[in-house]
DNA sequence: CATCCACAGGAAGGACGGGGGT
DNA sequence: ACCCCCGTCCTTCCTGTGGATG
């Protein structure tokens, strides 16, 4: 048995594919940001204040997901605090992961150094608090949301209201507040009054073309692999497939990465264009299957009846998908939710990218959601079986 | 040109289980 | 011990709607 586990770390030991994988890893912020210049420079320009000790202006940056821009204000914002650490402090939030109102300012606490418990305070509670820090801190803090139009479509725009008036609670402004969002369109859901504070400065990050994407791939594999492991052509095809996704870097360099995991356990010495293409799929699989598995029992009782229904071919409507989803609580025996819930199931399944819900007039046939499965219909159902055994009685 | 379909999706609220402060 | 708060799912009730049809 121990040389089973010898021989799995052996390879880990010494790669024969990857110097360091690390620079591929999605988290990584590299020393150089090739073809954002402008936009790190325009960052940069509005955070100086920062070495007066003064406070900069709001910044709003939109941009498709994979632009960089994450990177770019990771890095101007971790580069001005090392030539000036003493001048201000800085705190990164990913409105993803800290996805309630309550996790954002306790994590804005803890970044301040603050302790508080994960759950049972009230939002009013952890305001007090928060000020109260602030108040007590004398340097200029600069607060970045991630990925803040979700955030802001779940819930509202309270908390950036609050933040972006936090300024006039305290003697003295210093807070800064830097909103990063994909979605360009969502500025104008928000409050004129969050709208003005917030956007006092604009940034708009454009993809990267198949060009650009070959150039940050070239860097980084020059990092991250051994020589000669990588061809020119492998590069070209993760930056092709990632440019037809909206110029993607991330995506690029998931590509890049798990070819190169694909071709270390075959024990290849190079990487292949076909691991590429394997690296897609497995991608895509590990995916579908990580948000299948967290989903509620009746979200996954929807998304098999979408999965049985396209078995018929064409197009879904809310009302079909119902109709299966309720047959098969009567084939499992549990109560079923209503029409209402299952509406917005179908809107979640949409926004995490399992299938396509587009609402559409059908004129006298009235309006509906056109619901089409947007993954491979198999691996949804291994992973529905995997996950709950009571839909060993639906594919049996 | 009005009608009317088949839902969309907002608002309010509730049950429940996680966990507080005092 | 007491009462409070939050997030997650969910319900009930509701008003709104683009365009094929009569």
């Amino acid at each position: 048995m121990s040389d089973i586990i010898d021989e799995v770390i052996s390879t880990f030991r010494v790669s024969s594919i990857f110097k360091n994988r690390d620079y591929l890893m999605p988290d990584y912020v590299p020393d150089e940001l090739p073809h954002r210049e402008e936009q790190i420079r325009k960052v940069a320009s509005i955070l100086a204040p920062l070495y007066r000790g003064e406070k900069p202006n709001n910044i709003f940056i939109y941009g498709l997901t994979g632009t960089g821009k994450t990177a770019v204000t990771k890095f101007v914002l971790s580069n001005l605090h090392r030539k000036f650490p003493e001048k201000f402090r800085y705190i990164y939030i990913n409105t993803r992961q800290s996805d309630t109102p309550y996790r954002i300012l306790a994590d804005l606490l803890e970044a301040l150094s603050i302790k508080v418990p994960f759950t049972g305070l009230s939002i009013a509670e952890l305001y007090r608090r928060l000020i109260k820090a602030i108040n007590e801190y004398n340097l200029p803090i600069v607060i970045v949301l991630d990925e803040i139009d979700a955030f802001i479509k779940k819930y509202n725009d309270d908390i950036l209201y609050r933040l972006s008036r936090i300024n006039s609670e305290i003697n003295k402004s210093k807070v800064s507040i830097i909103g990063i969002t994909n979605d360009v369109k969502f500025v104008d859901s928000l409050d004129p009054r969050v709208k003005s504070s917030l956007g006092e400065e604009e940034l708009v990050f454009p993809p990267y073309n198949a060009d650009e994407l070959e150039d940050i791939l070239r860097k980084r594999a020059q990092m991250a692999f051994n020589d000669g492991v990588v061809s020119d052509n492998v590069i070209k095809l993760c930056a092709a497939l990632a440019a037809r996704e909206h110029g993607d870097a991330r995506r690029a360099l998931d590509l890049l990465r798990v070819a190169g995991e694909i071709a270390e356990r075959l024990r290849d010495s190079k990487v292949k264009e076909e691991y590429v293409y394997i690296a897609k799929t497995e991608i895509e699989r590990d995916r579908v299957h990580d948000i299948i598995l967290t989903l509620p029992f009746h979200s996954k009782l929807v998304l098999a009846a979408v999965v049985l229904k396209s078995n018929d071919g064409g197009v879904l409507t809310t009302g079909a998908v119902y109709e299966e989803y309720l047959s098969l609580t009567r084939k499992l025996g549990v109560e079923a939710i209503t029409q209402r819930r299952v509406s917005d199931i179908l809107n979640e399944l949409d926004m995490v990218g399992i299938l396509t819900a587009k609402v559409v007039n059908r004129g006298r046939y009235g309006k509906t959601k056109e619901i089409k499965l947007a993954v491979d219909k198999n691996i949804v159902v291994k992973t529905l079986l995997e996950s709950d055994n009571r839909f060993a009685d639906i594919w049996s």
